[in-house]
DNA sequence: ACAGTTGTTGGCACCATCTGCCAACAACCG
DNA sequence: CGGTTGTTGGCAGATGGTGCCAACAACTGT
């Protein structure tokens, strides 16, 4: 009897979009990450990304329960992106060719400025052990979106061991080589650099098929 | 010109062996995985460790720079096993029969009780967001050491792209099966739940190589 | 036995992280 | 305009975590 978009006439203040939130999450965390990479995680306080965002702490505390779970809205991106791919990969196309073909990592999901800060991010996770867990926690939950998609696609749930393990497996190869593209592009990013990611991806995941 | 062994007659008192550090380690561990698991992390303070513990907050806060770390000495165990168990293949023998029978998890470096309460800790990681993210960097670790393995075993060096990945598809292989033995020993662990991972683990390398 | 040296421990002060609570305010309704 | 609901910011307070220092423990040579 829960009434599900049936409700009534709607009184006192409406609560702002998701999309305001994200977006108001996402200006956040580009200050934050400018603050990290200059000054280092620890370095930097709660209170400073709070001033540099132009919002109290209190309300900054409130957005982000963690000090480096800033960092997900922008790394979100690149792992979003890679979801999408494979939940538009067609039946009859093999994996590989489908990625190759599809796969222009963030081109679709972020401004070119983006780009930039999303690849400093990762690379950031690399020497940051705070934002390295942080990043790994955010791709174990793309796990589970993938292995819902390959789950759907093999007629399996979701949380048959099967399938986690081929999602794992494929999120694993994604972390390795997106790492690599991450510190390849450290000296400015170019088309190539995401053309090299892109077949970075498609012979990691050959090479794991011949490993057996 | 930097002595190796060759030091002064040494005067004072000798610092602790690293062994007697790992065991103590171990025994904070210990007393903090239970509470972990009674109270919750959150509901527990370093303090209440410190205390069940026997040492000084101080100290504790030496030994264990996070809280969450309190689980990396059972936790490494499991983990540690399998890369032994890697260390130990034959280049003549395929992977996967090498696994089927020489990988009982925990069997040789775990104690009898400790398997319980390692499988616990992995079971706790499923539920606390700050162990498993402290649970991952571990396995990211082991990463590491599996890639040097591959790596020697391939003649590349562990940097190698397609070293990284086999590494990193393995790993994550192990941490599904890993994750779900441990949830199936939820009620008392038998031997052939351990079994039971042996053989979970051969058929998720199998399915691996079916992917693609 | 004693002084000198080095490593470990615990206590204290201190800053940062994060939460609960509440008053102020903003955005809608009739 | 008053009523209602959602958001914000300030404040107090508990916990996490570190630097510093004095006390002590374990060794060495005389």
């Amino acid at each position: 009897m829960t009434d599900v978009a049936t409700e009534k006439p709607r009184r006192g203040r409406p609560p702002v979009s998701d999309e305001q939130r994200r977006l108001q999450r996402l200006d956040i965390s580009r200050h934050a990450v400018r603050l990290f990479s200059e000054q280092g995680v620890a370095a930097t306080s709660g209170e400073q990304i709070a001033q540099a965002a132009g919002v109290s702490e209190r309300t900054f505390w409130r957005h982000f329960p963690q000090k480096e779970s800033c960092v997900e809205p922008l790394l979100t991106k690149v792992v979003d992106a890679f979801c999408a791919v494979v939940r538009a990969w067609p039946r009859e196309v093999e994996l590989i060719d489908h990625l190759r073909e599809a796969y222009s990592p963030l081109e679709d999901t972020a401004s070119d400025e983006d780009i930039d800060a999303v690849l400093s991010v990762v690379r950031l996770t690399q020497s940051e052990r705070a934002l390295r867990a942080a990043y790994l926690m955010l791709r174990e939950r793309a796990e589970d979106a993938l292995a819902e998609v390959l789950g759907e696609r093999m007629g399996r749930p979701a949380s048959d061991i099967n399938v986690r393990v081929r999602a794992a497996s494929m999120s694993a190869a994604l972390k390795v080589s997106t790492d690599e593209v991450a510190r390849a592009a450290a000296g400015g990013v170019t088309t190539e650099t995401l053309e090299g990611h892109r077949e970075q991806i498609a012979t990691a995941l050959r090479d794991l098929s011949q490993m057996l």
